[in-house]
DNA sequence: GTGGTCTAGACCACG
DNA sequence: GTGGTCTAGACCACG
């Protein structure tokens, strides 16, 4: 399991990893019921403190992402929680909107977005069929993963 | 000339004003040669600190993105600071990479992605020209604004 | 005999246990002489680690509540340890106030504390008929119980 | 400002803050808009680190009690988040349930618990109608209060 | 060995 | 001066 955390970004650390953390479930390659390295395992990845790892992991249990269970670890949630579909939809326009002046501001022409975003998607996609695979080999593989 | 800030968001304040600010020059709402409002005002338009309001302004100076003239003020720089094609494309396909895993955590479908585009990038030109209108009629009348 | 714990309460899983035998000895569910499960056995049935459940047992041996008989089990005090008047009285108060503050907090009128609190006096009365029935036809079914 | 934590209480320090600070809401000694004291005061007052204080205002934050703003100060928020009538009405009997398993186990006829309720109720309403006439006198007392 | 809590002390963003 | 983050290191409940 990778995962870089970057001490200069103004977002805080623990803030960092949980968006990495979000990021893996997302590809896949942490599926529910999937173990999380321990919290001192998670630190020597990222190079920071456990307790900066534990603040992450805490952090996700609370939106019901993770659960933990003490002397045994942390998993990934049989259930992700769901927003509604008017919340869902306010949060990706403001991040479409973001990127869409991000591009602006960089002088990317932004009738190239779309077919950028379509070579994005693909990658994706293949990242998570990549995981898939993975998994079906080797269920469990984290913990005692790449670095 | 509009600023949000959400104290609530872990981005700190400043950088929020940085963000801010770039988007109305990418929105053309703010020009080349473009006067902004004092440190002051801009700290009542944020309900900031004034100090607060400073370091943001310090960052853009420190970009290129605006210029200090002692005594008149602050002014968009007729030159926005230009990247090189790598690394326009390398911080555009990162902010990809985060929009499609942010999709997909929402639960929204990929296919629908690249329409929801469209009309976004869509609403930033109508507001674009409107923008541009109200330059028009009005130059340069950021910086006696509100109050 | 029927125990549960939640592992996400911040009291500890074991004091959790000590309440619930606490609990069940109140309802007479648990007489003065009855035999418990063994340690082994409550583990199972908490799903909590032997060591777990043995802290508890511990526990409540060291206040007199239960007695340890080497090579019998672990069986319920003929004489429940008593505190004094004022002490009993402490307590409660503590746990009356505790209770009106909640009350009051989740907006819940005073008013209706009282015949909430009546309501279940009569639901525990009840269970404790219940229970009184079943030990008369069945005694000492615990600790051999469920698997 | 009365805060006592009990370092030997198997419930951990910061969660008994938070028990402490959602009390003097109830009893309205803390008011909608009510500046806490800092963290580092509320470290002092209740003999723990600053850390441990900023936890539990972190956690009543999450919660939506109280509101903080970057150097300026911690205030209790003007609503209170709201549970619906079932989830207030399963939380109180659970406590009342608790009440009585605990009077029992005290020996306290529960005969006797209505009228004891009925006490501490009235003493919670004098409490209530002394930190209204306080707070007439003088608002925001809060901070440099007793101890 | 696993996560949870706590302390002491540092540095930082913000007012 | 205010709260937020982070570290290093300790102790504890639980498995």
């Amino acid at each position: 399991m990778i995962l870089e955390v970057d001490p200069s970004n103004p977002v805080p650390i623990y803030l960092q990893i949980v968006e990495q953390i979000r990021r893996l479930i997302a590809l896949g390659a942490l599926r529910p019921g999937d173990r999380l390295p321990t919290v001192r395992d998670l630190g020597v990845r990222c190079r920071v403190n456990r307790n900066t790892a534990a603040r992450a992991i805490l952090e996700l249990e609370r939106e019901g992402v993770l659960r933990t269970r003490v002397g045994q670890g942390t998993f990934v949630s049989e259930e992700a929680p769901r927003l509604d579909r008017m919340e869902r939809n306010g949060i990706l326009e403001a991040s479409l909107d973001r990127l869409v002046i991000e591009a602006h501001s960089l002088g990317v022409p932004l009738e190239e977005l779309g077919s950028k975003l379509t070579r994005r998607i693909d990658r994706f996609k293949r990242q998570r069929k990549a995981a898939a695979r993975q998994a079906a080999v080797n269920p469990l593989r984290v913990g005692k993963g790449a670095r």
